[in-house]
Parts: structure tokens; C-alpha cells; sequence
DNA sequence: ATGAAAGCGCTAACAT
DNA sequence: ATGTTAGCGCTTTCAT
């Protein structure tokens, strides 16, 4: 448990000062015998020193660190793989420039308490937020106060957040794809919608877009609300609406999972699908396509969206400011034959 | 861009010093007026302080981060259920006790040259490997030389790595307990099993399992390698091995996302499952459970794994050594209706 | 080409 | 009960 070295010993070591090091550690190579660098290499090596980062960062009021919130109330907030492909995305970016991730899951009432709120240890935020629409709002207000600059995924930009830059993927574009395509394959009448018990930025955009289509079509659009975590509540909401009322042209879920749960109680049901009705997802994450038959969705560019946080928030720390306050990611239609 | 307040702003403010202030930052009580430390928290309230991090680390030459390196070839490393799970246990136990995770996903031969090995950041490192048998030892030799404790994930133990442990689930057991299971269920005198090109512990331990028990009972066991991040690679081994050999009785595929795409070759083949073969996967992730039939599997306690991960690693910075060497979680049955 | 020295924000031992 | 002070490991300006 021998403390590790420091860039002292290195330099006593090379017989240099630590001035020295400093510069061969930071190639900075102007002004500079190299028989000088090799010495203070081999005393790094010899001594395995790994430069501090706390120490750099102190010096340099910079932390190379961004921090990424995922405010949701399930201990597996990783689980959904929307979050997953965006997180992948954000740290490859960021490794790439010799930024750190630093990953914390927040129970929603703990994000006044967390530590990434609470203490200053990364140079901007990342966030993912959950919640009705008030708690949104207050959670931006609360980053905002914090005075440093975030990005939020797929949220609707709020004005009030001066410092802050607002990421997603074009939900209501995907959904008017994914209802258009739902009209040219089927005559529908009566479409059902399945959607979580809160509101939720993307989910109502999904639903707009359905809706504008649907409408302009004269077809009916049920919403249906249910946990949409839990796989139980999504049977069981299914199973109602199915005693309810006669099974309509289609059913859509929020998400592929929604969607692949109800079209297994339909097949429970006897009911086939694409040939009595027509089912589709949202996000088209790959195990959609296992499913029989596999999903129509629309693919969420996720991971896609991870890196242009990454990017944007990068440059919002070299620049000084966002040079956008929204960007917007579309949304492809991926045809299954579930329709 | 204001400078951010530092801990004298506030002593300034409150008419106090920073050793005061620091005290009921730390919440240390012993020893002080109650009206001095409400005039500090007023203090810090009215300046939005936020005690930095940095500061704190250099100080106590305690970080209280734990690196993880995610060594995967693949840029959505973050892809495969049993990381994202094992990210979600990690974090939300070193959350919960102040300790932040700093996430990065390596390819294999960036690690050497990858910030969490060249420079000091955290306290201590989660690793979860990849490649060959050979890669794997040289990178916890590397890991070990860095003088760092660190805990690596579905790795067998290395004797050389003394301030190590090894955390994994039980896959040999899982793969007994789902041999026996098809054993009962079917009179199978064939099986073939689709494994990964690259050898892998854990994969070698699942295979060792069904083998054990299929000699046991005269039921050969065929191994067919492929790319196992590939769909198209998995279809493209499973359609050759179909087209050199009749159908055998039993399909394994070694995790979930192999066994379903092996699934959906044999449907196209209108061979029927579990009618005409028995498919089984490994991990039980909730997308196994979408499939047609529900695929039969094993749980793979990745989550558990993370919290224990976490748990050993925090008390191995407490106590200054691991108490264990190597931690090993159970596997169970998922009895779906695939064999 | 190299070094000396100041100071980044904080804590903790010691002094008052 | 509160304050003074000495660094923690590093970078960077200014001297030499």
C-alpha cells in the first residue's frame, strides 16, 4: 500500500524539476534536450507514474469530466435500452477525447440531494428526466441554478434554462411515418394506443403525430394508460380493454416492449396478428425483430443521439456557449410484418 | 461564467473561516455555535456554493470514484443486457454511498494507452474483460502493475493478481441445472451448441456444464462457433449447419440473443420448437420471455453481481484488503416453453 | 534548456 | 468555539 508516486519523485529521480516533467508528461516539446525527456521517461517508467488527475485539475480548473444524471425511478434505469444506447454513445464520444463519464442513476426526489448537484466535480451535465411535466420543469430550474452548462435528452427546450442545450429525436415525424404506413397496409378504422401513466415529452409527441394522421383519416385513436415498466401492468391493461370493447384495426405501443407485451396477449387471445389486427412498437431496438412476427417500429437513433450530446456539449465548453439550443434527430421507419 | 465560489467566498461572507466552513460542510458538529453555523449555511445558500470535489480529493488523497472499463471490441459495448445490468448494480450501490462511477468503454488494445491506466483518477477499478485467454492474462497483469485494487467481472481467478477479485456467476452450474432440465423433458441423443469465436471464460464454464452432464448420458455435443455480436453471422453458421446436418434434438445457443436468432432460422426451416427440437439460451434477459414460444433459459444475476461488485470493492477500500478472492453467484432455471 | 515558486480549493492538526 | 496554517499534486509564468 505504498502511496504512489508523485511527479517529485519522478523528478528526483531524473535529477530534473518537476517543472520538467511536467512538460514531458504534457509533450510539450518546445525547449527541450532529449536527452533530458528520455531521462525523465525512464524515471517514469521505473517508477510507474501515472499522473494525477486531481492534482491537474486543481491546477487547471478543469475536470475532463462530464456527468451524466439518469433521473428515473427504477433501480434499473439501464435496463431500457434507449438509455443504454444513448449512454454507449456519450462515452465512446467522450473517451475518444479524453473526457470521463462519470454515471449516476437518481431516484427522482434525490436529485436535489445527489451528489452531482450538491458538490462540483464535473465540468457540465447530462441529463435523462422522468417525471410529469412540473417535475421536469423543476429539475431544469434546479440544473439551471447550479450554473453549469447541461444537455438534456429528449426534452422540449425551456427558455428559461440559459445554459442549456436540448437534444432528441424527432418522435412526432417517426410516429406520422409509422401511422402512415399503419393506412396504406390496412384499411383501419379504430386504432389503440398504449402509453405510461405520466406524461412524457416524447410520448406526447408520439401521440400527435399518430394523431394528426388518424384524424385527418377519420380514424379513431384510443389511449391507454398503463405502467409501462412493468410488464404486468401492460397485460393486465391489455386484458381490460380487450373484455371492454371488440379488438381494433391496430394496436401501438409507446415502445417496442409495450408493443411486443400486448401482442402476446392477443396471441393468448387467439387473436393473429397481422391478419385480424396489426400491432406496432417504437424505437426498434433489436430484439423487436425476434419476435413473431417480428415488430413494425421505427428506430430511435439512440446511440446516435449519445454522441451528438457528447459533441455539442464539448464544444459548448470550448466555445463558451451553445451554439444551438435544440438539435433534432430523425426517426426511420423499420417495416416488420406485424402490420 | 463566473467563477464558481470557493469555500473563502464563503467564510468571507459568513465572517468566519474556511476551517468553520469546511466543518459544516462536513457536518461535523462537535464544537460549534449553532448561530455560526446558520449564518454559514445562510452563506452558502445565498452564494449557491458547491464544494468542490477536486479540492476535497487532493486534500484527503481520497476520490471516491471507481473506474470501470468496459474492454469490448464492439462500440455498443453497452448493448449486451448482462453489462447494462451489471452497470445499473454497480452504480446504484456506489451511489447510494457517495461514490461516483466513472464509465468507459475500451477496445482491447486501447487499454494500455486508455486514461484510467495511464493517468490517477479513482480509487479503484471494475474491469470486465474480453478477448483470448492470452489477452485476458496480459491485461490483468497490466491491471495488477498499476498498484490499484480492482474487481474484475466473469473471470476466473489469476493467482498473480494480488490486490484483485474476482466476481462472477456460477455458469457452469446454470448450464447443469438446464442440461438436466432437457434431459427430462426430451430423449435428446444430439445437441449443438453456438458459441462465440473467442474463447471466454464464462462461455467455456456453460459449455463445460452441458458437456458434463450430456457424456454423462451418450448425448453428443456439437460446437459451432460464430460471431456472437453478429445477427448475420449467427443465421449464416446456423443455416450451414443445417444444410450439412440433419436437425438435431437440441439447440443451444450461449445467451439469449443467439438462442433467438438461432430460433427464427429454424422457423423459416418450418422446423418447430419445441415440437421437432428444443431451443435453449443463458441469461434470462425480459426480451427471452417475448419470444414465440418463451425461450428456455437461466437467470443471470448481473445486477447482484454489480451490487456486489460494488459492495466488495468500497469494503476493500476500508478494510485495505479483500476479504475474498473470488465471489460466485447462482444461476437459475428459467423454464420457458422452447425444449 | 531548465528551474523556482505561486497557487488552484480544500481539510485537519494545532493554536488560541 | 473558532482561527491559523501547512500542504495534497500539479501547471505555468517568469527567471536564469
Amino acid at each position: 500500500m505504498a502511496k504512489p508516486p508523485t511527479i517529485h519523485a519522478v523528478a528526483a529521480r531524473a535529477g530534473v524539476s518537476t517543472a520538467t516533467v511536467s512538460k514531458v508528461v504534457n509533450r510539450i516539446n518546445v525547449g527541450m534536450s532529449e536527452t533530458t525527456r528520455q531521462r525523465v521517461e525512464e524515471a517514469i517508467r521505473d517508477l510507474g507514474y501515472r499522473p494525477s488527475r486531481v492534482g491537474r485539475s486543481l491546477r487547471t480548473l478543469r475536470r475532463s469530466t462530464i456527468g451524466m444524471a439518469i433521473v428515473d425511478a427504477s433501480p434499473s434505469f439501464l435496463a431500457d435500452p434507449f438509455t443504454t444506447n444513448l449512454v454507449a454513445g456519450l462515452t465512446n464520444h467522450l473517451s475518444a477525447r479524453g473526457f470521463g463519464l462519470l454515471l449516476h442513476g437518481i431516484k427522482p426526489h434525490e436529485l436535489r440531494d445527489s451528489v452531482l448537484v450538491r458538490e462540483s466535480e464535473v465540468d457540465a451535465l447530462c441529463v435523462t428526466l422522468s417525471g410529469s411535466r412540473r417535475d421536469r420543469l423543476s429539475y431544469i430550474k434546479l440544473l439551471t441554478e447550479l450554473g453549469q452548462p447541461f444537455v438534456t435528452f429528449q426534452d422540449q427546450p425551456v427558455a428559461s434554462a440559459k445554459d442549456a442545450c436540448f437534444v432528441r429525436q424527432d418522435d412526432r415525424a417517426g410516429a406520422v411515418g409509422l401511422a402512415r404506413y399503419i393506412l396504406e397496409k390496412r384499411r383501419a378504422k379504430r386504432a389503440v394506443m398504449f402509453i405510461s401513466e405520466l406524461s412524457w415529452p416524447a410520448i406526447e409527441q408520439r401521440v400527435s403525430g399518430f394523431r394528426d394522421v388518424f384524424d385527418d383519416k377519420r380514424v379513431s385513436l384510443d389511449l391507454v394508460r398503463c405502467d409501462e415498466t412493468s410488464s404486468a401492468s401492460i397485460v393486465a391493461a391489455a386484458e381490460a380493454y380487450l373484455a371492454r370493447t371488440a379488438p381494433p384495426d391496430v394496436f401501438i405501443g409507446q415502445n417496442d416492449q409495450v408493443a411486443l407485451t400486448v401482442m402476446q396477449v392477443l396471441k393468448r387471445h387467439n387473436i393473429r396478428v397481422p391478419g385480424d389486427v396489426g400491432v406496432c412498437g417504437f424505437n426498434a431496438f433489436p430484439f423487436s425483430g425476434f419476435a413473431d412476427p417480428p415488430l413494425t417500429t421505427a428506430r430511435s437513433p439512440a446511440y446516435e443521439l449519445g454522441q451528438l450530446g457528447a459533441a455539442v456539449i464539448l464544444d459548448r465548453l470550448e466555445a463558451g456557449h451553445f451554439r444551438k439550443r435544440e438539435h433534432v434527430l430523425a426517426v426511420d421507419l423499420v417495416a416488420g410484418a406485424s402490420v
